[in-house]
DNA sequence: ATGAAGAGCAACTATTTAGTTGCATTTTAT
DNA sequence: ATAAAATGCAACTAAATAGTTGCTCTTCAT
């Protein structure tokens, strides 16, 4: 049988490539207006912002390598929509290293009034 | 009185700037020996790494700017720690949009069924 | 059938980033 | 007093990133 598990490195990539996504205000403003949950055309998207439509086309690539949001063509247009599955990890794994955070205070607290 | 409250636009610069102090690995792999509760110097943390003290520094350099960590100097070493409001503030942001996004998805597929 | 809307592709520039090497400074231990 | 340890600082390179412009292709509406 194949190892379905990814190694601990790949892992840790696949992470960062998220966390990397979500690293630009560009980026962040879009997934807020898709976080609406109607998918949304490159155009539409790009009003509002002083940027150029394959500057936006661009972000949103970036958002897809990451998993964050996929893309489906509706006749001329492609729309675009969250996808919150790598978003819950992050979660996740943020509430994973807040959990060992506390645990270590508490820890080294209990040891110093020991 | 000053207005204490930022920008909805610096708000965003600065969730970003976390957000990509997280993206990337070896970033990561110092801050999971960092919520361990220790501070360590930064010649312990390169042990390990196949990256030389200096790169380390620079990673270390680019968590602190974000707020992620920071330092302090004792003796002839600098000590760095977890610093864990931005990333508490990250996971109430990720909350958020999950919730935003759930609650979206809830009316929409209410508007579908009436 | 034709013009306009939406998008894709490619090339190019400028800036940032990740990493290195080399050398100077401070602190500790002998 | 001096050598080793830990760090800081500066200059440099290579690669990635954010953004642009220009052109082509497909699809829709008239």
């Amino acid at each position: 049988m194949s190892d379905k598990r990814p190694s601990k490195l790949a892992t840790l990539q696949t992470r960062a490539s998220v966390f990397a996504a979500l690293g630009d205000a560009t980026r962040l403003s879009v997934l807020a207006r898709l976080s609406g949950g109607e998918p949304q055309s490159i155009a539409r998207l790009t009003e509002g912002t002083r940027l150029t439509r394959q500057a936006v086309t661009k972000h949103l690539k970036v958002l897809e390598n990451a998993g964050v949001v996929h893309s489906a063509r509706v006749g001329r247009e492609s729309r675009f929509a969250l996808d919150p599955q790598p978003i819950e990890d992050l979660r996740r794994y943020l509430d994973e290293v807040s959990r060992q955070w506390d645990d270590a205070l508490a820890r080294l607290k209990a040891h110093v009034e020991t």
